[in-house]
DNA sequence: CTGTGAATGTTCGATATCGCACAGAGTGTT
DNA sequence: AACACTCTGTGCGATATCGAACATTCACAG
């Protein structure tokens, strides 16, 4: 793979919808980096140094309470960047980015993307328009934390890291997945089971395949589609698909 | 009251911190406006024509769920201003944003505030900053919401109050409290009740008093502080204060 | 094939909150 | 002073999840 992303073969989709002069430009400040399971990108409290633009996998967005566990509050795929915020004037992470899947990603240091910002108007709206798309998902998930059941909560998990990593077998266990929505281990085990019954996901020791989207979008709750909406409402129809979502599923 | 806002008298943070010349400028496309308790500024889905920013009272950011009650994502005070997410490139709404308590702000058309937006690097950077907070404030509801009991929540929405307001007395209803953090009236009534008892709040009939702000920041949960602490890093240590902290509050 | 560790299933008492109902207390109006 | 209405206190069965423990099943290494 090459260190620098060229406009064609280019996943993420915040680079690959720049107009080819910017992205030339950028480019070449853009530098391949590939992501174990479970890599810290930035700490809460912590200087951001570099933003991440994702290729494959994704990454949890994770709030740490002091008393104890983190709990996720946005997740971030090839839809998306991770450390956008320095874009807004911060210069510390308020929040821990973890990457839970293994992956790749394009990252580049803050004072040059900076820079870039300043003087690419197109990679500026576009930086913009994600950071809003990110805040209504947070937004979205205070309130769905607060009044919907887990199992609903599981399923629209699964679809929005589904959306993210453009593949339906996702290497998740249970135990991940409870810390990441905040409850035991043994509640998801039972909601999990019960998506399994109904025959919308399958599961063996920490390999989640997604049977049937559609059968999980309708134990969702409403808040996967509220997210969903408004990304295409800001980046067009196409923006949230995975790229292999016309692939069988199974 | 004057319709426009002068640099002197203006309370509203962001305004303030505009040097003079930008001050200037934005001030003439300013109007001031009286909110009246429960005026709706913004709906759900709908575009946003008009950013308030507020001078008095508080503002409530409610998610819309489907199946019924709203619940509130954040609050804005004279720290801040409603609809902000104009400046992302968001057209509507995608939360509520409603008065709860009666007050005053200044408004300016979305047009004109883009405009402004695009020549005041000052004000940009001001109100691009603000969108960080917010954010970290609704990221922090999220974990809050999933996590904490209802006393500290409580507790800490209070002081997220009377921070935003102004003024130790609050009239709200334990009904409404009740709806903004997503809860049954009951179970605000034993809360309050216990805040009550211990001898940091007392209420009568809508009205709510502040006795002992700092027990009251005991009783609540680190959430509060948390981005309470956001805010000073962006905007200075006194920025998040009231405009009468220093005023004995009983 | 077998053992080992990880992942998952299951149980159970405890608890916070729900959802609802009704009583009591305060405030403003006539 | 009496009334009406709003706000608050309280009780109670139901429920989702907690918190912890233990049993079981699977995947992989040797």
């Amino acid at each position: 793979m090459l260190p620098h992303p060229t406009h064609a073969t280019v996943r993420n989709r915040i680079l690959s919808a720049l107009p080819a002069e910017e992205f030339k430009r950028v480019a070449d400040k853009l530098h391949r980096v590939e992501l174990a399971l479970g890599e810290t990108l930035h700490r809460a409290g912590e200087p951001i140094e570099q933003v991440y633009f994702v290729e494959s996998g994704f990454i949890s967005a994770l709030t740490v309470l002091s008393e104890g566990e983190p709990l996720e509050i946005g997740l971030i795929g090839l839809e998306g960047v991770a450390g956008v915020s320095v874009v807004l004037g911060a210069t510390n992470s308020y929040s821990e980015a973890m990457c839970q899947t293994g992956g790749a990603a394009y990252r580049i240091a803050t004072p040059a993307l900076l820079e870039f910002v300043a003087h690419a108007p197109h990679l500026r709206d576009l930086l913009l328009r994600y950071t809003h798309v990110f805040h209504v998902q947070v937004a979205q998930t205070a309130a769905c934390n607060a009044h919907h059941e887990l199992s609903q909560r599981l399923a629209r998990w699964l679809l929005a890291a589904h959306d993210r990593s453009g593949v339906p077998e996702l290497s998740l266990t249970q135990d991940l997945i409870a810390v990441m929505l905040g409850v035991r281990r043994s509640t998801v085990s039972i909601a999990a089971g019960s998506l399994q019954k109904a025959g919308v996901i399958r599961y063996q020791h920490g390999k989640i395949t997604i049977l049937d989207r559609v059968g999980l979008e309708n134990a969702a709750c409403e808040c996967y589609e509220a997210v969903a909406s408004e990304y295409r409402a800001l980046f067009g129809e196409h923006a949230f698909e995975p790229a292999t979502a016309a692939a069988p599923l199974a």
